[in-house]
DNA sequence: GCAAAAGTGTTGGAAATACACCCATGT
DNA sequence: ACATGGGTGTATTTCCAACACTTTTGC
């Protein structure tokens, strides 16, 4: 219980010319952008890394990342880094978290902001290999620089809970896909197993699967259809997103 | 098909001395954070807004903000800002995205940071009342200033997605709560009706809910019985977070 | 013919929905 | 007595989980 409560209306007030004086002077910090680009290839989830430059973390792996200028909004910020430390333009990047402790940086404060994405690694050629920039496995990541691997974990939990409530898992895939790949890619991303038959039923329920009356090629087993995502139907249906469950 | 990829080695490293220079000369950005304090009192749910400081916005409500120090980490800010312009401490504040749009802010490039609350208002006692900090029925609150109309938007969706997911909604309320009381609750962060007898069904049969064998006082009509949460059993039952829904 | 994976159906239980009546209280 | 909202039960349906056998292909 809290008395004695006081009313002075100007106390908080700041004129532009403040606000102004403080942007520009004192109270600037460096910001950075982080991209986790995800992708799928041998039927494992893979994503990204380059070695990082510091001597203080020598010989470890660490996230694509780069300051944003000035003039240069957020967004394009991140799509210019990914651009500039791996040739990737046509992709598709979301903020995910901000990270800012005093000290994640040792070269001083550098407030950074994750963003993500999901590629297939078939469609998307590397064109800049600096760093030997290449896909890892993402069960081998870990001990990576900075405090990118708490960046890296946070966007993974982030990115199985997308994968369940969106179809972000059909970029992934070759354009022409069997059941069994689908499934390789959803066990792969949220690192369990599932009965082959509920999971056929399931997404045929959903009944945005197209079949293309094609066969797997060249596999060493009885081959399976091939199919394609619907995403105009996907788009068109309505959300009923209302069920309380926790 | 791209072709003709180089792999200069050096072309993107950058040695700590570089680095030190861009992080303390050209490259920094003034930083803030926003903070959307949702309540829920009288059956709405409401959301703390002030005038906004600056003559441009003359008229219209603004979240509650300021720039971050330096030296500061990111959530010490928002808590500190939440402390300086309202008084309150005993707050759990959650990051929920950053907007950074380089023209989003009048006096210059300002980066911000938004947090969010869920708090009971009847317990939280508002110790400062500048620039007429007060609390807004949310379906009243359109057109604020800055891009703050957005940055509101998203926190409320996300609040919306969250509150279904986690037994957030609980701290809103009285210790003591009818079961009335709670579907008010849901009814209005959610913006829907639901049928009564489903409801209480739902919660009963997630057995979080403590029996109080108390009854409402002085109400005009049959007094409801009164439960509280039972966060304990909550935090000990596993998540078994699987399922595929899109 | 053998190995490997595709393809297929049923059943039981759990949860979601829709719906209608009586009860306790204050006025 | 009546208005207001509390409290309850049931039938229907929908969804999910568990489970085993036959088919097709490559080798």
């Amino acid at each position: 219980m809290i008395t004695g409560q006081k009313t002075t209306p100007t106390k908080n007030i700041k004129t532009l010319q403040v606000i102004q004086s403080e942007v520009e002077n004192s109270n600037r910090i460096a910001l950075s952008v982080d991209c986790i680009i995800f992708g799928f290839d041998e039927a494992k989830l893979k994503v990204l890394l380059i070695r990082s430059d510091l001597k203080k973390y020598a010989g470890k792996w660490s996230l694509l990342g780069d300051l944003v200028f000035p003039n240069e909004d957020l967004d394009a910020a991140a799509y210019r880094i990914l651009k500039q430390r791996t040739g990737l333009s046509d992709v598709y990047l979301e903020q995910v978290s901000t990270f800012g402790t005093v000290n994640r940086h040792p070269a001083g404060r550098v407030v950074t902001v994750a963003y993500c994405s999901l590629i297939n690694v078939q469609h998307h050629k590397l064109n800049i290999l600096d760093n030997e920039l290449h896909w890892h496995d993402i069960k081998n990541v870990t001990d990576l620089a900075f405090d990118h691997q708490q960046i890296f974990d946070t966007c993974l939990q982030q990115l199985q809970k997308r994968v369940q409530e969106h179809p972000l898992g059909f970029n992934l895939l070759p354009k022409k896909f069997s059941l069994r790949d689908l499934q390789n890619l959803y066990e792969a991303i949220l690192g369990i197993k599932m009965d082959r038959r509920n999971f056929r039923k399931k997404f045929f329920s959903m009944d945005f699967l197209i079949d293309l009356n094609e066969m797997e090629q060249d596999v060493p087993h009885r081959p399976g259809k091939l199919y394609k995502f619907n995403f105009e139907k996907y788009e068109k249906r309505k959300k009923k997103w209302i069920g309380i469950d926790f």
